[in-house]
DNA sequence: TTCTCCATGTAAGAAGTTACATGATTGC
DNA sequence: GCAATCATGTAACTTCTTACATGGAGAA
């Protein structure tokens, strides 16, 4: 359900083709929700037949076209009736606490490089989440810009603001991640 | 696949059978880990046909029987290679974040009730995942104790700790969402 | 003309969810 | 005798992954 309300929340700041939405899940949203785009023409197609969204045939060059789909107002009930509910937790399902909680089970020196592989992944994100929260500070990315232009500039701060604010839990969660992952190390070759 | 990991961890400190096992992937490593009954079965059998794990009838009383499981030499080598390697990163997929993400979209109290929930799980989850870190350095739950058998007395501590580590890592994780989720309630009602 | 990007699909399979179903055994 | 627990399954469905497949348009 989750794939469709991302890409209903995507929609709703501006209208996108199959292949803008297979873009953006792959990159900037790709920190939030990751998805293929095998998974996401079919959903388009599902959604539009279900009314949440509405797909629009534009012409590019003479014979190829695009569908630009939009939220219909069914679409965008849902995703605010969504929105407002809270959710129960996702279960928890993390491969790298499976082996962590396993690491008794092998050599100190190669659960250290996992370890080591594992605190620069979490460094690396959380740079990344760091720069895409400043850039929306700025309001410096396309989507904030074009979903503004539908919003009462008194808001534009806070709306900014806000989103900003989800891209600063990434990035706090990798580095606690990492502090975490350092500190397994000491724990590894310690006494 | 990390379900088979899963899985030869936990038989690797004890062997199991599936009623076990359903009640363990409910319960403790629950918070690690999660799996349902009908994922669980199946999944032993497929294990047991690729040799990872093999399978003993004890009978329970005149008709019934069990089946407890244990990791094969063959299973014990594939969990070791698996633990030493680094894998990629699991695909973001929190559906709380792309909730988060367009809090914009709707009223103030509503996103401030969603986010009041949220704080209230992660904070139930980090103290249940403290307690268990608490059980683990005190080496008092059935299956560490089990585990610790088949181990060399000078490294108990040690294993104990590396345990009570992870579970330290989910508690501090989750404390941080929470602390994350209450920034986020300031950001919603201020100016 | 060839390479890159635009644009959209399909198919097979693994993993996970929800629900239903059955029977034995133990303890009260 | 009855309830709770032990023990194991199946079926239908959604979601996600991996890989293959096709062709137009624009630029060098």
């Amino acid at each position: 359900m989750s794939l469709q309300h991302a890409l209903l929340g995507v929609l709703e700041a501006r209208p996108m083709s199959g292949y803008d939405l297979v873009q953006f899940f792959d990159s900037s949203t790709g920190w939030i929700w990751a998805a293929p785009q095998s998974q996401i023409y079919p959903t388009l197609r599902r959604m539009e037949r279900a009314g949440l969204i509405s797909g629009d045939d534009e012409p590019r060059g003479p014979k190829l076209t695009r569908t630009v789909y939009s939220v219909t107002p069914q679409g965008r009930t849902e995703l605010e009736q969504w929105l407002s509910t809270p959710h129960d937790p996702a279960p928890p399902r993390d491969p790298f606490l499976v082996q962590a909680l396993n690491f008794d089970e092998i050599d100190v020196e190669k659960a250290h490089a996992v370890l080591e592989q594992f605190i620069a992944e979490q460094e690396k994100s959380a740079d990344e989440a760091e720069a895409h929260r400043d850039r929306l500070l700025a309001k410096d990315t396309m989507l904030l810009k074009e979903r503004l232009t539908r919003r009462d500039p008194a808001d534009h701060d806070r709306i900014a603001r806000l989103k900003a604010h989800v891209f600063a839990g990434v990035a706090a969660v990798a580095r606690t991640r990492a502090e975490w992952a350092r500190e397994g190390q000491r724990l590894l070759t310690e006494d």
